[in-house]
DNA sequence: AAGCCGGGGGT
DNA sequence: ACCCCAGGCTT
């Protein structure tokens, strides 16, 4: 039996019931699509039903703000793909007329639509022959043939790509690029695959030289920065606090936060009020300041941890404009402030 | 080609 | 701790 053949065997009897796997619209596969990037399953779903209810479509999601998208996407990192999402509504509702590019090479035209999503989309709705290379299909691949040519690089990128345009069934492009996709989330995963009962065991090349645990191939595992935050929670008599957007390149772009002092290490009360930063702000004396938290709370990004520490400073008069407490929670915050807010609880 | 961009879950 | 997740953009 064919490697595809095989493999969308196994997919028939083992799918999972998807919502974005219930309908055709190039919209809501997109926007799964999108969700799904470097996202589990069962981390976006909710994030699938929150935008399809707010967003039912693209017009909705074109005439929407980018704060209200981001408002929506709070919570689920990689922030300019919410950014992206939103400009791209836009240009297929103002430039498209609402009409959804139906193939691959215009796809790619959307920000945010790279070449996975382009081929994802172009297969799934359009039958498009385009075989998909994802994190699942990179390990199916590199263990079934043995391919140990590392994942990300430039070479690797162009022969795993060849090799499952050469596999893909071009016959039903959509049901085989989800199989295999799906095959690596559920069987063929990361630690502990299911290969004593795998479809495939007897062709597979890790498999029948033991070398599952060796593929695929990455390089170089990335190294972590460790970043030291300070946030300046004032906190008013009349009941309002000072939120601030996040401006040019760095993480969070476009969410809102307390005013922030970073140090180049944990920092203390006096540490703090030498910050250039600091000076700004002649309310801050020590008498109205209180330490929220004395252990550095520690968010862990993938690239970053962000040592915090969050500075209540209580005046009569905000030093700047500032927002009332119940309007707080109107705005796109990153996790970690979230998590201070509710904990807080203004 | 390399670096950057989140947050959560599994081992 | 480390790895990975239906990747893409910028430098």
């Amino acid at each position: 039996m064919p490697f595809a053949k095989k493999l969308t065997s196994w997919y028939l009897e083992n799918k999972r019931d998807l919502p974005w796997r219930k309908t055709s619209d190039p919209y809501r596969v997109w926007l799964s699509e999108i969700i799904l990037q470097q996202t589990r399953v069962a981390q976006g779903m909710p994030y699938y039903f929150r935008f399809i209810n707010v967003f039912p479509t693209v017009f909705d999601l074109a005439n929407a703000s980018e704060e209200e998208v981001l408002k929506q996407w709070q919570g689920l990192g990689y922030y300019s793909r919410a950014r992206n999402l939103q400009a791209a509504a836009k240009f297929v509702a103002e430039e498209l007329g609402g009409k959804f590019p139906d193939n691959y090479r215009d796809l790619l035209k959307l920000k945010g639509v790279g070449d996975y999503t382009a081929s994802a989309v172009a297969s799934i709705c359009f039958n498009e022959p385009v075989a998909v290379v994802d994190g699942n299909v990179f390990r199916v691949l590199s263990r079934v043939f043995g391919i140990d040519t590392p994942i990300n690089t430039t070479q690797g990128k162009k022969k795993f790509g060849e090799k499952a345009q050469t596999l893909l069934d071009k016959k039903d492009p959509a049901e085989f690029n989800q199989a295999i996709m799906e095959f690596g989330a559920l069987h063929c995963t990361p630690r502990k695959p299911q290969c004593e009962i795998c479809p495939l065991a007897a062709e597979c090349v890790a498999f029948n030289q033991n070398r599952i645990s060796q593929l695929p191939v990455k390089l170089k595992k990335q190294k972590i920065k460790t970043r030291h935050f300070n946030y300046l929670v004032f906190v008013s008599k009349e009941e309002k606090t000072i939120l601030q957007q996040r401006k040019g390149k760095g993480i969070w772009k476009g969410l809102y936060e307390f005013p922030l002092v970073e140090t180049a290490s944990e920092a203390s009360f006096s540490n703090l009020v030498q910050e250039d930063a600091c000076q700004d702000y002649n309310v801050i004396k020590e008498e109205r300041v209180d330490l929220f938290n004395e252990t550095p709370i520690v968010h862990k990004l993938s690239h970053q941890h962000i040592h915090t520490k969050f500075w209540i400073v209580n005046c009569e008069e905000l030093p700047e404009e500032g927002i009332a407490f119940g309007d707080v929670e109107k705005l796109p915050v990153p996790a970690l402030i979230e998590k201070f807010i509710d904990t807080y609880g203004f």
